[in-house]
Order: C-alpha cells, then structure tokens, then sequence
DNA sequence: AATGAATGAGCGTTCATTCAT
DNA sequence: AATGAATGAACGCTCATTCAT
C-alpha cells in the first residue's frame, strides 16, 4: 500500500478527465449512443480506468450529471446582482430575466435539459437531482425577495412574492427553449431581449398597485 | 369481406400495427434503445415486413411522430368548445387551462414530448414537424380569439391577443410539466385546478381595464 | 387449359426478360452480391415470377452463364472469314489475332469471364460448360486450318497445326488479360494491335521453314 | 519465456491466427460468401477481435491478399536457381518451366489467383496490388537475363529477352491454367511437363539462331 | 491503478425463398 | 402464371464489460 489514503494526485486528475469527456460525449450523443469507448477515448486514458473510477455507465451518467446540475445557471456568486434595485420595477426584472435567460439557454445548459429529460424514465436517481435544485430555487428566492420588496414599497402589489417570482421564470424560460426549438438553435439578442420584455410586462402589468 | 375497403398496396393492417407497435416501443425505451425487432415482435410481424412498409429505423421514427403529434392535445373537433363563453373571464379561461392542461399532461402526450425533445438533435427533420404544429397553433389561436373577444366588449384590455394567449399557454404547460417532474408522475386533480387558477388570475389581472 | 402446349407469347418475353436482366446484374455484381430482388426490379417483373422461370438463383445463373457463353466470342458466321488468305501469313496472322483480341477483350466478355472463373469452385455444372466450349474450338480450328495449308504451300513449318493454334490463341488473350489488368480497363488499338504483333511474330518466327 | 519477442501492440500470434483463417475462408468461400463470423471461429477468437485487428472485412481481405501474394510463387531465394544453365537452352527453359509450373499451379495459388480476379471489380485497391507484383517481375527478369546470355553466347538469337520471357512465362501459365480447368483440378506430372515442353519448343524454335 | 485486447450479446439491415391473392 | 407482402436466417459491425498484463 504505497499511498495510504485515497489516490492524491493523478488518480484525482483522471477522475476530472473521464467527468469532462464523459460530460461532453453524453451531452453530444445521449445516454444511449454515447459509447465508453468514446469516452475513455476523449479523456485520454484507458477504458478500464474509467471503470474503476465509475463502476459502469450509469454511475457515470448520474455522476456527470450531478456535476453539471450543479455548474451551470447562475454563478452562485452572483446572485446577490442577479435583479438590480433601481427602483424601476420593469427595468429591473428585465434586466434580470435577460440574465438568467441567456444563462438558461446557453448551449450546454440547454444540452444538459435535454439529455436529463430524455433520460428521467430511465434513470430514477435522476429525479431527485432533480427535485432538489438548490440553484433554481435560490434564482427563485433572488426574485421574489425583489418583487417582496417592491410589494412593501407600494410600487407593486405582490400578495404572493415566490408564486410571482416562479411564474416569471417559467414563462421566462418557457418561451425562450420554445422559441429556440427546444434549445437546438441559439436566439438572437433582441430576441432574448424582447422575451424578457414581454414576461416583465406582463408580471409587472399583473401586479400593478390597486 | 372481412375489412370494409381493399388494402391498397400493402397491407393497410399491418402497417397500422407496426405503426402502434413503434409508437408503444419508442415512447417506453427512446430511439436509441428501442430496437426494430422489439418492435416487429410487438406488432407481431417478421422484421423484413418492418423494413418493406418503413424503409428503415430512422422513417419508421418520423412516421410515428408525426401521426403521434397529430392525435396528441386537444381534439380539433372539440376547439369550438374548449374556451366556454359565460362572459367571466376568469371562470372560462380557467376551464379552458384545465382542459389543456389534462391533455398536456396526458401520460402519452408527455412521453412524445420527451421522446422528441431528446432527439431533437439527432433527427433534423423533427424540427420542422416541431416548428409548423398546426394543431398548437389552433389552440393558441381559440384562446386569443376569446381574449380579443373580451378586449373588444371592455372585460379586458388585451392589446396583443395572440401573444397574451401564448404566455397562457407557456406558463401553463411549464408549471404543469414541471410540477409533474417533466411528466414522469401524473398530478392529482386539484393540483391541476390550481395551476390554471394561478396562470388564470396572473393573465387576468394582467390585462384588467385601466 | 386455354394454351396446348408451352406458353406462347407472354411467358417467353418475361422469360428473355428476365435473363437479360440476371446477365446484367450478374457480371455487374457477381453470383453472391447479386440478390434476386434486383434481377426482378431490373427485368420488371415480381420475384415469383423469376423462381416460377428458372426455380432458384442457381439455376437461373447456370442460364445466364450458357446463354452468355454462345453469345460471345467471334460470331461462327464469321469465321470463315477470320484468318484472311492473301498469302502473307504475317499479315492474316496479326489481322486475325487483332479480331480475336478485341472479341476476347469486350468488356461483356471479360466480365463472363471473371465471373465464371470466380465461381467455379461452388457451381460445378460451370466446369462442364467451361469444357465443351464449342465456339473456342471452332475457332482453334479455323486457326489450324490456315496454319496447315501455310504448311502444305511450304510458306510455313508446322509439324502441329493444332497445336501452334491453340498456342497463338493462348498467348494472344493471355497477354491482354493481363494487360488490360484481366479485363478492368480496356486496351487502346494500337495496345491492341501491338500485342497481336508481338504474338504473330512469335508464332511465325518459331514455324519458319528449316 | 514461451514467446521469442515480446507482442508489441496487439497479441501478435492473434494477429497471425486471424490471417491464416481469413486467408483459408476467403479462398474457400470467396469475398462475399465469406462472413467474419466463419473467420473469427476459425481463427479460434472472437469476432470484435478480429475488428479490432483489422477494422473491417475489406481491409483484413486486403491484408489476406498482400500477405498472399508475397508468400506465394518462387521462392525469392530460389530466384537465382530457377534457370538452370547447362548451355542446352531446351533442357534449361524445360527445367524452369516445369518449376514455374508447378508453382503457379500449386492449389492455394490458383485459388487466390481466382479470388483476386473475381474481386478485381468490386476491389480497386487490389488493382494497384496486381500492378506492382514485384516477385512475378523477378522471375520475368530471371528468364530474360538467362535468354539474354543466351543470346550473346549465339546459342539463341532473342533481339528482346524481355518479350521473350513475358511471352514464355504467358504461354506456361495460360495453357497450364486452362487445362487444369482454371485451376480446380490439379495436373499431372506428365502434363506439366508435357506442356513446359510444348512451350518451350516454342520459344528455343522462334529465336533459334540464323 | 491502469492498460487495451478480448469477449458474447445484440444492433440495423438484407437475403433467398414462400405464401396468400 | 404472376404479384408483392411476408418470413427466418444470416450478415457486418458495435457495444458494455472483463480478463491478463
């Protein structure tokens, strides 16, 4: 036993390799079409490496995906600019949907959805990574303390601050993967710009004072 | 005369067969684990019959979308009836959100969604079929017409119908598709009614006069 | 029973037909790459139609190579004209081997060629025709007939009229098999006559008197 | 230490297994009729072996074929020996034709001689391989040298010993080829050497001196 | 721990042949 | 006699996984 505990530094450095291929090759061709081969193939090393760091392809799968769940969408740091207060409610919340839009529709995000969605029959574990995503509601919480706070200014009337804040992130993304045929082709900025325009308005127009 | 009109070139049954025996198959396993001869062997028909009617995986696929996606949502005969008219917005958009929503949900329909939005990419041609969905587009077009039918007698002030009854929409198969864990677990009545009472009231008070 | 005998005008059309078509698909494809299928489609007749004529593909390619083999070659009413008599048996010589040459050389019959030879080994009744080949010995024979009156006239030594024939034929197709690597490219006319020369010469030179 | 040298890559002895039996199947069978299933269970390994050693059924033919050719005919050490030089010219070309002969008529020699004919088409690398077949240059070479001594010693007047070899080594092979039916059944001793007489004759008669 | 050669099962597809019409 | 739909067996090839090194 040369090394006492875990493998400390190119074991690690491989784990990372195989995730970054296999994250890459899952997300091209699926669960399904992905070959182990491609992977170990693209992560540089041997194919016996990759199952003796992940036990077989599902555990692979689920572990690429909780990787990725947790890299993409907002930065975590960064959710504290996420929705500006200047104190023009319509401005604000435009400026945050188009952020968070662009963040939904980035091309691996996007790639991410889908694969994960086509995937959730098949792998149960996906469903809990999915129910608890720690990301979303934290995007979410960002907006419904804003639309809070506008509700205790009297700028808007918002009985129900996360229900407001939810509804425009749905109608937000929703609109954005549909316009992008579910993701397959990137939107334009004005595009993105006016999906976020009309979501604001009609939040915004919802909750206007009396 | 055992069937009513002589099959016309190939055997009109069978192909029907094939085609519901693809459709079960591709909607529980995805394209790419689906095999033909599962396939032929649930349709009960050799696998040369599959290819003779079919061509190959790939159109044997794209058939049984298309015909999916047209017997899928609401029926075409009933989209007269789907907004009741009883003068209460609120009341009438709210029966209609039902209705879409327990077509949307409706287990087969979500499995095609899935099923498509995962290969999206691999099969251009779903694409197109996903872009000129005529029957999505009459939905959307009832609903505008109630919401321009309001706007006209002063119920509601709706200044673009058509977009209005889109963000109906949107908001309310994201929710409902995301509340069922994008379709893996049906949703209890009530959780029905209330996601069209949420997305009702937020269009509703959108768009009250003045 | 509407017809006496054999049928008349239809079945024998479709039966030319058909042959035709296998002869095409056969040199183009070989014994094993030709499927049965094709030679319908080519001929424009269904599949049964084939079997009813010629019982399975191995009797229909035993027809295709017989028919084949009388119809290629020097046609045998022209072979009295073959080897040309004005005395110069250089000159009837080369003449002769250039016709020979360019009927051994035709791109049919190279393929005929080809093919047979492939496919000796797994269809013996091949060996039989590949034997009693009339039309090769016809024209050995006429070929020996000319040699032995150069030999009467004394213009010429030729102890074994048969012999030399068969040596001249030999050389002859030998030599623009292979250089028209066996029958994939066809030979340019002065390759053509420059190889009958080459041969004539041999031929002449080793039976010139004392 | 049951190995010599170490495999370097790939298990070298595999590598040689699955060369002897695709090389017996394909001479059996032919290319089409062949399947790698037959080769791999011959070569006593499985099938994605084979694969992985060759990549697919064309190229490990291609290598059969290469391989074939350069194992086969005169030995390249023998060369020097082919043409014994009594100074009798006859009994010399007689002896060497006999060897050629025998040779060229060896079964697994005919064999591949009729596999790559009938693959010539379907395989346009196997042109070039036929085309720059650098041992049948040797032996041509080996006869023309010994006719070119000849010739300066005045035994025998030969203006191209080059020709003239070709011409001697076509007439061996053509006629030995076709009396043994293109090579499906073996000659006799007698007849091998009755033609490398008949041959030889020929050629000593066409380029006898004066 | 890591390699890649090797495996057996399975894939999509095509075939020669036969049935029902 | 003739069609073309249908079959079962086979094909070339790829896969996830496991040895032997």
């Amino acid at each position: 036993m040369p090394q006492p505990t875990a493998p400390p530094g190119r074991s690690a450095a491989k784990h990372e390799a195989i995730l970054r291929a296999a994250t890459e090759v899952f997300l091209r061709d699926g669960y399904a079409r992905a070959s182990v081969d491609a992977i170990a193939a693209t992560a540089g090393v041997g194919k016996q490496t990759v199952y003796g760091h992940f036990g077989d392809k599902e555990r692979l799968f689920l572990a690429v995906v909780a990787k990725a769940r947790k890299a993409t969408g907002v930065d975590p740091e960064d959710l504290g600019t996420l929705v500006p207060d200047t104190g023009d409610a319509r401005a604000d919340l435009q400026s945050a949907g188009e952020r968070l839009l662009r963040a939904i529709l980035a091309p691996e995000n996007m790639a991410l959805h889908r694969l994960t969605i086509a995937e959730l029959t098949h792998h149960p574990e996906l469903q809990r990574s999915w129910r608890d995503d720690g990301n979303s509601q934290a995007i979410s919480d960002a907006i419904a303390t804003y639309l809070a706070e506008r509700d205790r200014r009297g700028d808007l009337a918002v009985p129900d601050p996360p229900l407001a804040a939810r509804q425009f992130i749905m109608l937000l993304s929703a609109e954005g993967q549909v316009r992008s045929l579910r993701g397959v082709q990137t939107l334009a900025e004005d595009e993105i710009r006016e999906i976020a325009r009309q979501t604001t308005d009609l939040i915004v127009r919802a909750h206007r004072p009396s």
